[in-house]
RNA sequence: GGGCUGUUAGCUCAAUUGGCAGAGCAGCGGACUUUUAAUCCGCGGGUUGUGGGUUCGAGUCCCACACGGCCCA
């Protein structure tokens, strides 16, 4: 801990450099300090929320007194003084908001003039009193007595302009506060996490939590975080999957786990991608990818259910969503040949390819397998004609390292993803079981690494033992819950994040 | 990475051709016992993102940088 009275004072503590609405706050505080009283008092009487108190009250005539008495508190969010008679709107964390008023007659001389004098929009205050309605009809707290809780030294921003976008993002306490629809999309997340918990445990699904810090780098294609170890004087990523990890639950019989936690991949941050994500993983032992599909229909339906209230909803921005029924399926390599209007297989060559490639504006790189080509071109042709959501099944083997070969079909894997919106929002594997394969898979992708691939995966060594141990037929499948609640909401990333990453102001 | 664009009072935004830097809310002082973005009277509040340059004069034009946004790769 520091020692405050030796500590320098900031840049913006001098009283000359800080806005005149921060200093009038600072002198209000000390004067209360120096006056013997507790601007940050360590409790204040409360008998009940303020939920509860409009809970308790119907619809009552204008002008009502009910002889109920209550201690409430709340932030100050709108203010109106007069000579004899002050009222102020409180506001609760969960955004319900109840009046109080200040009468001249009720709480005497003295205390209405320190409400007036000491508190400003931002305090949290605590009022004592009865249950009343204005003449106006405006439920209210008329308080026989009141006390600050806590003096805020900032103002707030105006109630009625919306913040900068910027502002709402670096300063996510202050968007809570005042916007009502920063406080829904981080409830409306809360509540779809807790609805996918529960659609798996209620399936007999243990959930998991599976290291971040990890010393090989694999699970999925992508830029990992490096960081070290001082403890191993050691080389470790931050994770980019779970997957290596929850296979080898399996292995030792966790026959359906789950995780939701972070991945962080160091890649492009933009309206749809975020350096640090949430995601789902979960893996079923005896299942393939078809029954992950219906697995994952489902819990995405239970989720919007208990989010949205309905499988059919309007979006917060405005747009309106069908995840109901059974959902759309097309195959990768035939819906791309009917795009292109010419027959494509794994087998086509990368001459072929190519040129289909190139004819959509894209320069291929020196690292490209043809499977690449492949889902280049279903991206193009393919995902933007999706209205509704959209399993793609069957994808190119040589772009999928951990999935198992398709039971019936050549070069290809047992793999979906889900498509809603426009926007890949998960994917589902029957998994590749067989050690040997995934070890010759798992070297090919070392030596796309060692070429200059950073995406590429390491050949690690203890999830091929724990393979050659026997993994039981298993399906698996990520689900991107930041990807879920853009879904929901039509928000960009940023906004179904309560602290996204940012550069320092 | 490239193109376009933005950064002005606590917040949200104006500022004409380069010519005294403004408004609303918020704040300060005063009046008001039923307000709902109250009303009325009076007042203060700015290193115009940072650093250079052009000019008699720069929020405005030029250059560099920082931090955003949009579009493209």
């Amino acid at each position: 801990m520091t020692d405050e009275t030796t500590a320098p004072p900031a840049a913006e503590d001098h009283e000359d450099d800080v806005p005149e609405q921060i200093r009038v706050r600072r002198e209000k505080r000390q004067r209360l300090l120096d006056e013997g009283q507790d601007a940050y008092p360590v409790s204040v009487p409360i008998t009940h929320s303020i939920a509860a108190v409009r809970a308790a009250y119907g619809p009552m005539p204008d002008d009502t007194a009910t002889g109920d008495h209550v201690a409430i508190a709340g932030r100050v969010i709108f203010q109106r003084n007069t000579g004899k008679l002050c009222f102020a709107a409180l506001r609760a964390g969960d955004g319900t908001e109840i009046q109080a008023m200040l009468s001249l007659d009720k709480v005497g001389e003295d205390r209405l003039a320190a409400w007036k004098s000491d508190i400003d929009l931002g305090d949290h205050v605590a009022v004592q009193g009865e249950v009343i309605t204005s003449r106006r009809g405006e439920l209210s707290v008329l308080a026989d007595t009141w006390q600050l809780a806590s003096k805020a030294l900032r103002p707030l921003p105006v109630a009625h302009k919306p913040l900068a976008e910027e502002t709402r993002v670096r300063q996510r306490y202050v968007d809570l506060i005042v916007r009502e629809q920063a406080r829904e999309v981080a409830q409306l997340r809360i509540r779809t996490v807790a609805s996918l918990r529960e659609s798996f445990t209620s399936r007999g699904y243990a959930e998991v939590e599976t290291p971040m810090l990890q010393t090989m780098h694999g699970g999925a294609t992508a830029r990992p975080f490096v960081t070290h170890s001082n403890a191993f004087d050691l080389q470790v990523f931050l994770r980019i999957a779970p997957e290596l990890f929850l296979k080898r639950c399996v292995v030792g019989g966790m026959e359906r786990v789950f995780e939701i936690n972070r991945n962080f991949r160091n890649e492009g941050a933009d309206s749809t991608h975020s350096p640090e994500f949430a995601m789902l993983e979960f893996y079923q032992a005896y299942a393939d990818y078809r029954d992950m599909l219906r697995l994952t229909r489902e819990v995405i339906q239970e989720a919007a259910l208990a989010a949205m209230g309905s499988l059919t909803f309007e979006r917060i921005d405005g747009t309106s969503r069908d995840l109901s029924g059974e959902w759309d399926e097309v195959s990768v390599y035939p819906s791309v040949s009917a795009a292109v209007g010419q027959e494509i297989t794994s087998a086509t060559p990368i001459a072929q390819l190519r040129g289909l490639v190139e004819a959509i504006g894209k320069t291929p790189e020196k690292t490209w397998v043809p499977g690449k080509y492949v889902e280049e071109l279903l991206e193009h042709h393919v995902v933007p004609t999706f209205t509704a959501p959209t399993f793609v099944l069957d994808y190119p083997e040589d772009t999928s390292p951990l999935v198992r070969a398709h039971r019936s079909e050549p070069g290809v894997v047992e793999k979906w993803d889900l498509y809603i919106d426009g926007a890949e929002q998960g994917t589902g594997y029957s998994e590749l079981i067989d050690p040997v394969i995934q070890r010759e898979r798992l070297v090919a992708q070392s030596l796309l690494k060692a070429g200059g691939d950073g995406e590429a995966m390491q050949v690690d060594e203890d999830f091929l033992r724990a393979l050659e141990y026997g993994m039981p037929p298993t399906g698996g499948v990520g689900l991107g819950i930041d990807r879920l609640l853009m879904n929901l909401t039509g928000l960009n990333i940023r906004e179904t994040i309560l602290f996204p990453l940012v550069k320092p102001e």
